[in-house]
RNA sequence: GCGAGAGUGGCGGAAUUGGUAGACGCACUGGAUUUAGGUUCCAGCGCCGUAAGGCGUGGGGGUUCGAGUCCCUUCUCUCGCACCA
């Protein structure tokens, strides 16, 4: 065998093993050595989008995963670990139109390349259940699950309102907006309502609440609270305010109510306006009759539909002329049109409080309308409260608003609030006054008394929640096909099941303008299925988180031709662990929630949340350099373009250029883009260090779950540690091999069982670490263990030998996960295959808890709490030995020297602290 | 603005959960081997100080015999949401 560590060759020779003996290949009936059933661990990553490019986020994902895989696998799992590709979506088509390619090719061969690119980490990926989303076999289900969710209603179709590119004719998302100008065409965005379909994810809201706040206890808490305020669930009062607004015709609008929901029905008496959104009827309306309103809400309409953009929006309205009838006081209340209402939530109409909402007394103040104070702080004499009128400047006029005191308090500076101080009433609740009937009333019994008040016209308490109904339609090319035929006489039509799959035609090539199933007249022309008449199929795809919503199931099902999962499914699933990046806490974990229930609402699944365990891992950052011209633009730097310079201590002072010898700034750590050269490929990693240092680095940088840092000396760090390791390995080679037959370990030389100690304590600690996902710290413990055996001289003697020997096998076990091929090699080259079989299934070394008893241990001492000398016992001594070496310790002496002792702590085994 | 998380050497980061702060690695310094450079090995390496010693986990306060860890307060950064009535 080469001594010298040559990554390459023992890498390959590694994969070429475990790929002929179908190593990564798992089964529903795994048995352990002893013919007893494994217990099943199904650890899953994400699944990528196959853009061809392996990047390192991606190593570092599937690394970690690998990782517990391999471990798990020691421990007696029965893990799966699959792989797949998320390949539909848009880039496909972008690189269509750039390059000439149908989407279909440029995707399969991107996943051959990626996957290519995958292949010498050494991933114990059971490929033999790969998917692809293009696939029909795949998509076919997409379809098929939409048809049956159609039947039970959670599917239905309606217009939505969307941002429409007139020169591409073609719906843009949100992102691809910019300035309210299409990407592409360069030309302003229309608002367009086009008919659409929808999943009733709200009609799961609450569910999908509950799951959050009580069964996901192995997510982390962020991803939870995002779920939870996505949600956004609120509870409060739905009821109208009547009006006899007439239509154009000069007709009673029928029913004339509008409705409004709110949180705070304790405000409803500090109602002075009404606010609807642009789109509302009421506003629609009155702009009929109104050309400068009709004016407004245009303008309003334009740009995109991003929220975002909304929310920086200055606060605008105008008034629509209508009034509407107080329910409580028949007061007559102003109706305006504002833009900061959102016509998507609740009614579209909210009652305006401006004395107790900020953005609705932003509104007044700018548009002069009335202030009404109607809460004051719970604890003050309902019967002595008075308002007063109050004034302020804000530098171009003078409004007024109302003050809130106690009469006949002396000390007004602190019983004198004006409403302003009391606005944030969400967080301080406080009492109705002014309100009549009212009064006295807090937040929850006003909803209360509300809901029942305003019951003969319609009011009720309400849960509302943010949460809006999923659109699924995309009016793109490379999607599921949705399975409708569109039909002149009978409307929309579902595909029959048997016809089943709709295939998407593979062949055709997007130009950028408009969805090209439009064109293809083999995949438009049909035959409605209800009435015979031609018809056309629907053009619209679904949107691609309908793909990666059930992917992990397929999995577990592969080849499940008859059904969308089979009782495969249900032995793998839930998964324990799930592992990807915390850019998919709301969107893809909350759609593949929701469609989790309905699967289980349709009885194809027992259980109705889909992951166990969540894992976020952190992005990777790298140092990056640059330098900025005049203009401000950046230059980004190659690390291998730079020269830094340190000074005596290490510090880095400074960079130039290789180029030109000139100064280049340090940017510090940022996230790895393309965009300022500070891409690591993997391929290069791989190709100068091997699978094992690259592995094994990203797991060292940092935590994993936290963003951490790349940088090559660090690699290189690693690189040279596992060629130390390597090198010590071969070395033992024979005294391995002729290790003594039977050690009692407690005859070993004082030396030897501190040295067994270190071995084990390590072994405990990194056990512990792998548990609880650190792989950092399981690297460190490698090293250390290293450092530990090295420190061994074993050629004097046999009891040397053997702590080595058990030293290096518990090594390779502890490092065997993160760096599978070296420990592979060194195991078989060492000869503990032969004993304790392959690497892959051979069981996690023991800790020896009598090898952590000590019989010297070493104590500190404290004097008022800081360090001033140690001592060192029998592990075995009482605490009055303790206390007396302590006390004799000259370090200690010097500090309580001619001071009186008041107490003695003494932490067993630990410390002892001295109190003077 | 709201919500979540994080601040520890020149750097990435440890600290088995209230008990030796800075493990392990990188960078740097000195030495040995080799010498053209690199590799490898040994030693040093939080800050101030010649030393004794003192100071140190963003700042301030508190609880405790003892705080990186717990509580209060404040600052900074990162991420998410953002007119949700």
């Amino acid at each position: 065998m080469d001594p010298t560590y040559q990554p390459k060759a023992i890498e390959a020779r590694a994969q070429a093993h475990w790929a002929n003996t179908g190593a990564y290949q798992v089964t529903e009936n795994a048995v352990d050595r002893h013919g007893k059933p494994r217990p099943k661990f199904y650890a899953c990553s994400m699944l990528p989008y196959p853009s061809g490019k392996l990047h390192m986020g991606h190593v570092r994902n599937y690394t970690i995963n690998d990782v517990m895989l391999r471990y798990l696998r020691m421990n007696g799992y029965n893990v799966l670990m699959p792989m797949g590709w998320d390949a539909f979506g848009m880039p496909a088509e972008n690189a269509a139109i750039a390059n000439n390619v149908p989407p279909a090719k440029w995707t399969r061969a991107n996943i051959n390349d990626m996957k290519s690119q995958m292949q010498p980490l050494g991933l114990a990926f059971d490929w033999s259940r790969e998917i692809a989303t293009c696939d029909p076999s795949y998509y076919k289900w997409n379809q098929w699950l939409f048809l049956k969710m159609l039947e039970k209603g959670i599917a239905y179709r309606k217009t939505q309102v969307v941002n429409w590119d007139p020169v591409d004719q073609t719906v843009l998302a949100n992102e691809q907006v910019i300035d309210g100008k299409g990407w592409r065409s360069g030309v302003a965005v229309e608002k367009r309502e086009i008919p659409g379909y929808y999943l009733a994810i709200t009609a799961y809201a609450e569910e999908l609440l509950e799951g959050v706040k009580t069964k996901l206890t192995g997510w982390p808490n962020q991803v939870r609270t995002m779920q939870e305020n996505w949600i956004g669930k609120s509870v409060g009062v739905r009821f109208a305010f009547p009006h006899n607004v007439k239509d154009a015709n000069g007709n009673l609008v029928q029913d004339g109510k509008l409705f409004v929901f709110t949180t705070r029905a304790d405000t409803i008496m500090g109602v002075t306006f009404c606010a609807v959104a642009p789109e509302h009827p009421l506003a629609t309306l009155a702009a009929a009759a109104n050309p400068a309103l009709h004016t407004f809400i245009e303008e309003c309409k334009k740009g995109g539909v991003a929220e975002a953009d909304m929310a920086t929006m200055e606060k605008k309205g105008m008034s629509t002329g209508q009034f509407v009838t107080h329910p409580l006081t028949n007061e007559q209340i102003p109706v305006w049109v504002g833009n900061y209402v959102l016509m998507t939530y609740g009614d579209g109409a909210v009652m305006g409080v401006p004395a107790h909402d900020e953005r609705d007394f932003a509104f007044a103040k700018k548009y002069s309308l009335v202030v009404k104070a109607v809460i004051a702080p719970p604890s003050w004499p309902l019967n002595r409260i008075e308002c007063m009128e109050g004034h302020s400047n804000d530098g171009t006029r003078e409004q007024t608003f109302p003050i809130v005191y106690v009469s006949g308090e002396t000390d007004t500076k602190s019983m004198n609030l004006s409403w302003w101080s009391w606005r944030d009433s969400h967080s301080q609740l406080g009492q109705c006054i002014n309100s009549g009937a009212m009064n006295g009333m807090g937040y929850e019994a006003a909803i209360d008394y509300l809901a029942a008040k305003l019951k003969p016209s319609g009011g009720e308490k309400k849960i509302q929640y943010r949460l809006r109904d999923w659109g699924i339609s995309r009016q793109r090319y490379w999607g599921t096909p949705i399975p409708i035929i569109n039909c002149d006489t009978c409307g929309p039509v579902p595909v029959p099941y048997a016809d089943l799959p709709v295939i998407l035609p593979e062949d055709l090539v997007p130009d950028g303008s408009g969805n090209p199933l439009k064109k293809d007249e083999g995949f438009l022309n049909c035959v409605c299925p209800k009435c015979g008449k031609p018809a056309q199929r629907e053009t619209d795809t679904m949107d691609t988180f309908v793909d990666s919503s059930w992917y992990f199931m397929r999995y577990c099902s592969p080849n499940s031709n008859m059904s969308m999962v089979d009782a495969r499914n249900d032995y793998w699933m839930p998964m324990d662990q799930y592992i990807g990046g915390i850019e998919h806490a709301v969107l893809h974990l909350l759609y593949a929630r929701f469609w989790t229930k309905v699967m289980k609402d349709f009885g194809l699944i027992k259980f109705d949340e889909p992951f166990t365990n969540l894992f976020t891992q952190g992005m990777l950052s790298k140092e990056c350099f640059y330098r900025q011209d005049e203009a401000g633009k950046k230059r980004w730097y190659y690390p291998n373009e730079i020269e830094v310079t340190y000074d005596d201590k290490g510090r880095p002072v400074g960079a130039i250029s290789k180029e030109d010898g000139n100064p280049v700034i340090l940017g510090g750590m940022e996230k790895m883009s393309k965009s300022k050269n500070k891409v690591v490929e993997p391929k290069d990693i791989i190709e100068k260090f091997g699978a094992d240092t690259a592995r094994a680095y990203v797991m060292f940088a940092g935590p994993p779950d936290q963003s951490a840092a790349w940088s090559d000396s660090g690699a290189e760090g690693v690189f040279r540690f596992l060629r130390r390791f390597y090198t010590f390995g071969l070395a033992q080679h024979e005294v391995v091999k002729n290790h003594p037959a039977k050690i009692e370990w407690n005859q070993l030389s004082r030396e030897l069982k501190a040295v067994r100690h270190t071995l084990h304590s390590i072994l405990k600690q990194a056990t512990h670490d792998y548990q609880r996902l650190q792989y950092n710290t399981v690297v460190s413990a490698a090293m250390k263990m290293l450092n530990a055996l090295e420190a061994v001289k074993t050629t004097a003697d046999a009891h040397a030998v053997a702590v080595t020997r058990e030293g290096i096998s518990i090594l390779i076990r502890m490092l065997y996960p993160v760096a599978p091929h070296i420990t592979f090699q060194l195991w078989e080259e060492l000869g503990f295959k032969a004993t304790l079989g392959e690497i892959m299934d051979s069981p996690w070394p023991k800790v020896d808890e009598a090898a952590l008893v000590q019989e010297e241990i070493q104590i500190m001492v404290q004097v008022n709490g800081k360090l001033r000398g140690q001592i060192s016992v029998r592990s075995d001594a009482s605490k009055e030995t303790i206390e007396a070496l302590a006390l004799a310790d000259e370090g200690v002496a010097k500090h309580t020297d001619g001071k009186a002792i008041k107490k003695v702590i003494v932490v067993p085994g630990k410390l002892i602290n001295v109190v003077v």
